[in-house]
DNA sequence: ATAGGGTTAG
């Protein structure tokens, strides 16, 4: 089958890759030069680390020796380098040398873990605050939510058990972090029983706790049930947002109910509100998957003129409805377009090329387009991986999509449960 | 200092 892009028009676009091209493991030479733009944290813990300068010299805040680093101020710039293991290292200095945590930056710190994937240092940090500071609401539902996000309810459940014992009582926000939770894994069931603890609890739910709801019901139940729970939140005197309005659209468009949906959009600024961008790009999706072009033209165009100009993924959205549609050129054409108007692609953007490259049967160019976004300061993620070791399993390259596997943890991007599902592949030669 | 939104693979 011949390909659909004109071969002429990528040494125009890629002239750094074409240029590379005949150099054999391209995609490795650009993985090196690039790789030394990834910011890496620094985890050394070493002793010269805790350098005093001059500003850092004692103020009034803690009383402590003048030749003695200043820890607090440490941690608190560690933090803000979002070099949260260090900070844990200072954290522990402070503490050792009898000062007080600082509530606020633990509660960062304790994000920031989370985020590291390090849930037990994240607990470290509460257990030190509890021992050696006051801990408070926000700390324990900066644990509960970071336990929420991977997933791991019966330690999330202990904590919030832990700062009842402690006096302390879940406001809506912890609420809420556990009602998001189960919605976020389709257990709307116990999110509504969760919701009725709330209301039990004389706790008041607000436009977020609603948010949620309706957002999860319009999935599971439909868009009828969403609209029962807006008429609820509006009795109760809450104002809906566009987060609420815009969960109510993706409603409507997941429905297949556009006409609704563009009749709910119009109806907006008598509710005090105006769609905004996001609104817009669930409308322009659900046009192009109905492959309503030229309605989806008309969109763009009242973007523009009502202000609300497109962003990078209203672009993508459209590039990945090209590529669908096999117009590989115009795809190529309007990532060019985004960036003269100074928006930087991200990796959904480049997926769906990448994507198209592999339907061609050219993982080689899907590689070496992996290798330009790589130049243009966007790291592949584990997905953009995946469409391409799928395609090269697909088309019996094993050996080579195997090698490209083992490369992923130096790319600083480690396999997901994509693994399992590449053996599974495997087997299937 | 905490909670909710749009677009990628299989």
């Amino acid at each position: 089958m011949a390909t659909t892009f004109s071969s002429e028009l990528l040494p125009q676009l890629f002239p750094y890759v074409t240029q590379a091209k005949l150099t054999s493991n391209c995609h490795n030479i650009f993985v090196v030069r690039c790789r030394g733009h990834i910011p890496n944290e620094s985890k050394s813990r070493s002793p010269q680390k805790v350098m005093v300068s001059t500003e850092a010299r004692s103020t009034q805040l803690q009383p402590h020796d003048s030749t003695e680093p200043n820890f607090l101020k440490l941690l608190s710039r560690s933090c803000k380098a979002a070099k949260y293991n260090e900070a844990l290292y200072f954290l522990e200095c402070m503490v050792n040398r009898g000062l007080k945590p600082d509530v606020i930056l633990c509660t960062k710190l304790i994000k920031g873990l989370f985020s590291l994937k390090n849930a037990e240092k994240a607990v470290r940090v509460m257990h030190i605050l509890e021992q050696y500071g006051e801990p408070d609401v926000f700390v324990y539902n900066a644990v509960i939510s970071g336990f929420c996000k991977v997933n791991k309810t019966n330690s999330a459940n202990e904590v919030l058990s832990r700062m009842r014992v402690r006096g302390f009582s879940a406001d809506v926000v912890t609420y809420n972090i556990m009602i998001g939770s189960l919605c976020n894994r389709g257990k709307l069931g116990l999110a509504l029983k969760v919701f009725d603890q709330l209301l039990q609890d004389n706790c008041k739910p607000t436009v977020v706790t609603y948010t949620i709801l309706i957002e999860a019901t319009a999935l599971e139940g439909g868009i009828h049930e969403a609209m029962k729970l807006l008429d609820e939140m509006l009795r109760k005197g809450l104002q809906p947002d566009m987060y609420t309005y815009n969960a109510i659209i993706r409603g409507m468009c997941r429905g297949g109910l556009i006409d609704q949906a563009f009749h709910f959009v119009r109806s907006l600024p008598a509710k005090g509100c105006k769609p905004d961008v996001i609104s817009y790009n669930v409308l322009l999706r659900a046009l192009l998957n109905q492959g309503k072009w030229k309605d989806g033209e008309k969109l763009v165009a009242e973007m523009f003129s009502r202000d609300c100009e497109p962003n990078v993924v209203t672009y993508s959205i459209l590039i990945s409805c090209l590529c669908r549609d096999g117009k590989l050129d115009e795809s190529l054409n309007l990532l060019r377009v985004m960036k003269d108007k100074g928006l930087n692609p991200d990796t959904y953007t480049y997926d769906p090329l990448i994507s198209a490259f592999c339907r061609e049967g050219r993982t080689d160019l899907a590689l070496e387009f992996m290798d330009y976004m790589i130049c243009n300061g966007c790291l592949p993620d584990i997905v953009n991986y995946n469409t391409i070791l799928s395609a090269m399993c697909k088309n019996g390259n094993a050996n080579q999509a195997l090698e490209l596997f083992g490369d992923l943890p130096q790319m600083g991007c480690p396999p997901d449960g994509g693994k399992l599902w590449l053996w599974r592949q495997q087997t299937l030669f």
